[in-house]
Order: C-alpha cells, then structure tokens, then sequence
RNA sequence: CGGGAUGUGGCGCAGUCCGGUUAGCGUACACGGCUGGGGGCCGUGUGGUCGCAGGUUCAAAUCCUGUCAUCCCGACCA
C-alpha cells in the first residue's frame, strides 16, 4: 500500500500540497488559519453529514440550532470549561466600523464598544445548557436528545487544513438524561454510532477507549473516543463523546422533577465529529496518485469515460455508455459519464484518479463492436476487459469489495505498526523508529504521562475499551498498572 | 510569542549574493492545425507597477530601513 507515502507523509506540507490540492479539495482561505472547502471537498462531507445525520435520527436524536455568539457571562459558568476554552476564542467587543479620520480606509468605531463581550462559540454547551434550562422541568421532558451542525471557532496557535483550521464544521451533539446510568449509555451510544460509521462507511479501523485526567475535555467526567491510525504512524482523534455528569446541569441550574416529586439536576452528554474526518479519511486512503475513495461515501461511484475520434464514434459509444449508466443507476449506483470533448481520455483517466472515483469504466469502438467494456479499480489501480452483459454485477459486487478491501488493507496496516512494549527503552526505539501505536503499562498517574510527552513527544492516546486487561507494571515506574494503554505520537 | 524561511503573470519557480538592454522559464489560458485506448504534438497569442512604504543611485526585482502577509518547527488542540 502507498509505497512512498509514509516517506512523503513525514513532511505534512508536501503531502496535502500534492494530494489534497491536487484532489481539489481544499486550499487554504488567506484568512489566518481557515479553509476554503471547494465543491468536491464539500461533496465528501455532505455525504459524511447524510450518514451520520441518519444514524442520529434513528436513535432518536432531533436537529436544533444555536447561536454563533456566547455572551462571555455564560461562558463562565463552569469553570474547568472555561480554562479548557479561554485560550483560543475569537471574542466580538465591537458592533460598527467608520471611516478613519485620515482617510486611510475602515476603523472600529469606539463608540460602538459592546457592554458584554460576545465569544465566537469554540463549542455550544453553554448556549445550549443556558437554553435547556427553559426546556426542562418534568422527566417527562427527558431525555432530551439535541444535535446541531455548524461552524465553530477555535484560535489555535497553529492550523493544519481539514486537520485543525481556525474555523471547522462539525455537528455537536447535546443530550439532557434523567439518570447517570442513562447518560452514560448514551455517551456509550454515540461513541459506537461514530465507531460503526467510521469504520463501514469510511472504511477507517478505530481503535474505541477513553481519555485519561489530561487529555480529558473541559468539563467531562469521562471522555469516550475513538483513534485511528494515519500512514504517517501517527494517531488522529476521530471522534469524541463525553459523559458530562451534573457539571453543566449545575452551572446553568437545569433541574427537573422526577417522578417521585423529588427535583434533581439533570445527567449531560456531548458528542461531536468534525471535518477533520475528511483529513482521516484522506491520510487513511490516499496513495501516490491521489485521494481513494471508500465507495460509500465517494460522490461519484462510477466514472464512464468514452474514448472516439469522430461524431460517429461518440454517438456508437455513449448509446452503450448510456445504457450502462442508467442499469447502474437503477442499481442505486452513483454514476457520471463524462463526455466533455474539452479533455482527452487520457487526462479524464487521471483526474478521476486523483479524485478518488472507486471504478473507472472506458468505452470505445473497439468495445462497442466487441461487446466488452474496460473496468479500472481505483484502490488496487488495475484494469480488466469485461462482456458488457457482466459488466452490471461486476460493478455492483466491485462496490462492496472495494469498501471491504479499504478497510482490510488499513486493518492490517495498523496491525504491522501496533507494537507492545514492556520497556521505556524499547517504547522509546519502537518510537524513533517504527512510529504507530504503541501498547504499554502506565501507572495511571499524571506526573508519569507528563514525563513521557516530555521526554519523548508520544501521548496516551487512549485506555482502550477492549477485554484485554492484563495488568502488569508501569515502564517507566514499575508500579502497578491494571493494563496496557495506547500511546502515539498525534496530530 | 520564540526559532527558520519565503513573497516575481492564474498556479509553480529562476533571476537577488556581485544593481545595468524590452524581467525569464514551466504550466495554465485563447486561437489554428494534426491528434484521441494513460496528463499528446507543432505554431501563434493574451497576461507581471517583482508584497507594501520609504531611502541610496545616472540606474533597483536585486542594496539599505521599515512594514505587512504566508509557510515550516515549538508551546496549544476536534
């Protein structure tokens, strides 16, 4: 798989300026740290958002919308949330510009000096907890299961497109629960809603856990997560899902009546993905020759190319090619014949390439009168003669194979470059020169994880959730661990 | 905010050290012809106040000062 990726991918300049600006995704918007999303970027994500957004529909979860703007009061009411936040937010402390006085082109108008400042939101939990406030009185009121989709804003120190931009969209999920018990099963819930997505339809292996004290987010009791494992050997947070307890209930003073008439705040959870999974799915997939697709998300399933010299031709191939496409369509297969005369075969057959397009379909004279057409796999990028009559089933099965081989290939991808240490020194060579997941024990405390991100730059990813929980003891200390965790270098 | 680098047609770059004709190359774009099963070839043409503001000089893309912006490395992080 990707021969010279992992090579390229160590300068992570070069390989999104050659994969993803050359797969016409994206660039970069001159405004400090934002993104331009071009058409075929977007079309990724909406994909992305169909997904998800059914999958939170059918465990009942309903779409709402909350302001861009926080008054900073709100903000900080729950204290660990605001020092998690307070760092990187675009604050709002004027509503008017004027014409400077010299001429010189637009200024803030200090008159117009805002009394409360307004943040920019880098998470909607205040907003929202201040407005579940007025929703919630009853458990019959419960639970209340909120998502949004919108922009937020985070004024990190350094961007990295799709990654970690400025500005992102993403979908944040808020829910309200009687009980702890409920709330829990709920953070459970969505964490396996984003396992189950990323792994069937971005064809993305995770690896599920949770978070320790410090990598916590601000104002969690716990947070879920999900990490896969990019081709660099580096580790990216594909998702998280947070059990907030009370903390919110409590800043905001959300209270309910239960049934025994007895009033008790209510049980919190958040949960969110963000366009950074477009980053994932790029880094996961790609090879040299650009983006692949998984066929489950990728805008166009199957592009027919003809290939004519003349009128004549064209009319003879694209009856062929036409026929083709709707049988595929009616098959529910997304399909595009491209029939620009504006560029040859040839240059269609690397721009798809690029694009990612998962099956590449070419037709010319010679198929037509041999009655065969010539089918091209993105993923392996190999190429075969087909009788027209199979062509159908062919394509059909190639979706699903295609998807499945993806993931197998990423699956074992990870599984070469997962590696259990018992030793600091052997986690620190496996690092500096393997990279990937490292499996070791850690002794559960702060100081230990502290000194190891120090010294050698990898963090606890996550303490997964699988059944393998053989204790031993901390590489580092020697003191007792209950079992081994993941470590990773991380974007 | 610390360290490093870069700003030159739409995009990617050379030229800058050592100032000197009309600022050059690739690509893209437009037109014509040959082409067309993996980014084809030939020809013609459009497009640049060299990031911005000062200064030195007979002369500045090139030297000096200032300034702005972007990128990379670090602290921060979905």
């Amino acid at each position: 798989m990707a021969k010279n990726l992992t090579t390229r991918s160590e300068d992570y300049s070069k390989w999104y300026n050659d994969l993803v600006i050359r797969a016409d995704l994206a660039e970069n918007s001159g405004v400090r740290g934002c993104m331009v999303i071009k058409p075929y970027g977007y079309a990724i994500w909406e994909k992305m958002q169909a997904e998800l957004d059914r999958m939170f529909k059918e465990t009942g979860h309903q779409n709402a919308y909350f302001p861009l703007f926080i008054p900073i009061s709100y903000f900080s009411k729950e204290a660990s949330h605001v020092d998690g936040f307070a760092k990187e937010c675009a604050i709002v402390t004027h509503y008017r510009l004027k014409n400077a006085d010299d001429g010189s082109g637009v200024v803030v108008d200090p008159e117009a000096k805002l009394e409360e400042e307004l943040i920019v939101r880098p998470t909607s939990e205040t907003i929202i907890w201040y407005t579940f406030r007025k929703w919630v009185q009853s458990y019959r009121d419960l639970p209340l299961l909120i998502n949004q989709w919108a922009n937020v804003v985070r004024w990190e120190m350094r961007p990295r497109l799709f990654l970690r931009t400025t500005e992102f969209l993403w979908q944040e999920g808020h829910t309200a629960h009687a009980t702890k018990d409920e709330a829990i099963a709920e953070a459970e819930l969505m964490l396996n809603i984003y396992t189950k997505f990323v792994e069937e339809f971005m064809a993305v292996p995770v690896i599920k856990g949770i978070k320790t004290d410090s990598e916590r987010f601000a104002g969690a009791l716990e947070t879920y997560c999900i990490e896969a494992l990019m081709q660099d050997g580096k580790a990216l947070q594909a998702g998280t899902s947070h059990y907030l307890g009370q903390n919110f209930a409590k800043a905001f003073d959300v209270k309910f009546t239960d049934k025994e008439g007895k009033r008790d705040y209510v049980w919190a959870t958040s949960w969110g993905v963000s366009t950074r999974l477009i980053g994932a799915l790029i880094m996961t997939h790609s090879d040299d020759n650009g983006l692949v697709l998984p066929p489950k998300l990728a805008p166009d399933q199957v592009v027919i190319i003809p290939i004519y010299r003349n009128e004549e031709q064209l009319a003879d191939v694209s009856k062929v090619a036409e026929q083709l496409m709707t049988e595929l369509r009616s098959k529910g297969i997304r399909v595009k014949f491209d029939n620009r005369d504006t560029h040859k075969p040839g240059w269609k057959f690397n721009e798809y390439e690029f694009k990612g397009v998962p099956v590449r379909i070419a037709i010319g004279p010679k198929d037509v009168e041999n009655g065969t057409v010539e089918i091209a796999r993105r993923d392996t990028l190999t190429k075969e003669l087909v009788p027209i009559e199979d062509a159908i089933n062919k394509i059909v099965a190639l979706m699903t194979e295609i998807q499945e081989n993806l993931y197998n290939r990423a699956a074992q991808y990870r599984a070469e470059n997962t590696t259990e240490v018992s030793g600091y020194e052997q986690f620190k060579k496996v690092l500096d020169t393997k990279g990937g997941f490292i499996l070791a024990h850690w002794d559960g405390t702060n100081e230990t994880e502290e000194l190891i991100k120090n010294e050698t730059k990898a963090t606890i990813r996550c303490i997964p959730l699988d059944d393998e929980n053989k204790p031993g003891s901390c590489m580092v200390t020697g003191k007792p661990s209950a079992r081994k965790v993941l470590f990773a270098k991380a974007y």
